[in-house]
DNA sequence: ATATATTATTAGACGCATCTAAGTTTTTAT
DNA sequence: ATAAAAACTTAGATGCGTCTAATAATATAT
């Protein structure tokens, strides 16, 4: 159970996040994403070294260790926990849960988040689709289908989003889009890859890069 | 809506807590209260005076200025709404509270908070029948009177207490003392100040210290 | 294959919040 | 009224997390 700083936990959160895609975090990456210059993180990563939560060589990429990934695991579990919590009992809008779980996901208290996970029925997923690590860090990360790889004629149900910045929740909201929103697609046009869908009677029109950021599902009874 | 550092924050919402009944706070008292050494404490004060929010000259002792004292008040509502959020909507027990709330007391997210108050219909006092300071900051603080102040005959109910310590609470729990339980004093031992009280159907006796930390008042309808 | 650009590291500084050691002021006790 | 004790301040150090400037290593382009 060991704590470490609040500024400590949101490294090992952003590598954790960023590994898993790329597998291959650099320096500089991690230092645009945390909005910090290359020396500050260089030197970060030193100490985390030594504390064992990264592989760390000169001028190498970075990892994170197994005991890494766990303590890292485990922030990302409350701060899903609690975007779920604030959507679910406090009737947030999951455009609005983003800042504030970043800053409770620091909390220190087991008993409040283990509360937390009762009252939502132990969840699996957050509001915007992804998992919810385990109590012991771990991620059931499934394998997740873009949208834009379905087919015309294809009836899906919306699981999961790739980015959950406002801007672009605020998008679906204003598309009447959510997780669980059933799509039929009518085409999928070649030359822009955007995609005509049927959302209950109305039209809809998805360009490209929303339909890449949009995971989706068969869904069921089709 | 100036902010300050979760630091900061604690010397002022320790200041005014110690303020209550005091008027008059040293350095070392506040050094004490807050695990500190003299010179950390002094050499804030200077920052916090620099800031407008004591009033401080060497060798004296410590007030708040009114910009300080509004600034205390939020971070005590913050901490209060978060208490009474924790027992009426997370069920959590009035001893286990504390702790959460001194943590999330330092949350920026007004509406964070403007939620909490609305699901719980504006609440005035915490799970421990403090007040809750209004949305400027500002404090209520009614006339309270202590359990020992009352005479035999006397029926009274519980309105407060004046330490929220876990052990105290605990106790109060064993007994079956709560916020808006019924007291009948059936007599006030003069040699030692206990009190033999009467709790529903059975009798009760508690020390002169635990009448001085309870707060009362006549029960409605006597 | 070499020059250039990019990425990363080292060295040294800074602000914050803390400490210890030493000295000063105020209070208390005799 | 003076000595002793307690409270307080100053000076200077430390750790954390950040920065800039200078340097070194790696990657890219011609």
């Amino acid at each position: 159970m060991s704590l470490h700083s609040h500024t400590k936990e949101n490294y090992l959160k952003t590598l954790y996040l960023m590994s898993i895609d790329k597998d291959n975090v650099s320096i500089n990456e991690l230092a645009q994403k945390l909005g910090l210059k290359m020396p500050t993180v260089t030197s970060m990563m030193q100490k985390l070294a030594a504390d064992r939560l990264v592989k760390y060589e000169k001028y190498k990429p970075i990892h994170l260790t197994e005991k890494g990934k766990k303590e890292a695991g485990l922030i990302i579990r409350k701060h899903r926990l609690t975007e779920m919590f604030l959507v679910e009992v406090m009737k947030f809008g999951w455009e609005e849960v983003h800042d504030i779980a970043e800053q409770i996901e620091h909390i220190n208290s087991p008993v409040f988040f283990k509360k937390m996970d009762e009252m939502l029925g132990f969840p699996e997923h957050d509001p915007h689709g992804s998992p919810i690590p385990d109590r012991t860090g771990n991620i059931k990360q499934a394998v997740r289908h873009p949208l834009c790889d379905f087919n015309s004629g294809e009836s899906v149900v919306i699981t999961g989003l790739a980015r959950s910045e406002d801007d672009f929740l605020k998008f679906l909201n204003r598309k009447n889009i959510g997780l669980g929103t059933i799509l039929n697609i009518i085409e999928k046009e070649e030359y822009d890859g955007s995609m005509r869908l049927k959302h209950g009677k109305r039209e809809l029109l998805l360009s490209r890069p929303v339909c890449e950021e949009l995971f989706a599902e068969i869904a069921a009874g089709t």
